[in-house]
DNA sequence: ATCGGTGCAAACCGTTTGCATATGC
DNA sequence: GCATATGCAAACGGTTTGCACCGAT
């Protein structure tokens, strides 16, 4: 199932719910689908609904915590988190799921993916009889063009 | 250098930047220590150190606040990020570093160590060219308990 | 027509900040 | 004595909630 058919699957989720699909819920979506594969808060999907010219009130950011909650439940996106105070998202798609380094001079992030992590983490948890559904790793540091600038103060 | 020479520490460090030890200071440091080495909350800080007598008033908020950004900074403290809104602090021993399994029904928290992974973390930044200050890692799930009890609501 | 969804404003909660007072050095 | 630290209260920023109205089914 392609990330082409989120619709379909948003629609499907909603109806195995009794839940109704709405202009906002489709608007929202297709946001996240646009700023896809990067990473978005909750500011930053309203400013690209905006963009869209769909109708979703700038003051609607209630509808969006609500809507956002609702997807990731769904399984359309993963709620990371990147930053100790606001809540970043991103879509899942079929690529592996990534790991996280953040720099702490320039707060870029770089992704990178591990299967070995991934298989000594399943051990781990087998080990302690743990039945893991989420994992979250992040690497914080500085980053190439960090050090190499002296951009270094933290 | 033991855990019981964190008082000797602390004024060290304290003394290198011309900051001064002080009754409050100590007080939150003694409280972090009886606390440790579970994890803490500011709350849970108050709490500990009011139950210790320390003249610490429950207003002070803003004075734990700051001294445990500044404990991070000593290396006295680690800061958490196990939940998204109030942070985690714990007190950084002699042992390693560990990682955290948290149970999503329950709430409760196992720890682990994992040098193979603290190993495959190093690689990646050295292939990435980044350098690395700190990591977290944590795995969400449910554990043994949980599972047995049928606990398992989400 | 019904019941879920939205928009708005107010409440919430953890955290930060400004400032007068207190205190370690 | 002077600069740092503290305590308090107010501000802040992200998030959640209550409720009247709106709209999908």
């Amino acid at each position: 199932m392609g990330i082409g058919d989120l619709t379909g699957r948003l629609r499907e989720s909603l109806n195995s719910k009794g839940l109704r699909m709405t202009r906002q819920r489709r608007a929202i979506l297709d946001a996240a689908r646009r700023l896809s594969p990067a990473h978005f808060g909750v500011t930053d999907l309203l400013y690209e609904i905006a963009r869209g010219g769909e109708g979703v009130p700038d003051s609607a950011r209630a509808t969006v915590y609500r809507t956002l909650e609702l997807f990731v439940e769904f399984g359309i996106l993963r709620k990371l988190q990147l930053e100790s105070r606001a809540s970043v998202f991103e879509l899942i798609s079929e690529t592996a799921h990534h790991e996280h380094l953040v720099c702490i001079s320039c707060g870029n992030t770089i992704e990178f993916v591990s299967p070995e992590i991934e298989r000594l983490q399943d051990e781990i948890c087998r080990e302690l009889e743990f039945e893991p559904t989420s994992h979250l790793l992040r690497i914080s540091g500085f980053c190439k063009n960090c050090r190499e600038s002296g951009a270094i103060r933290k």
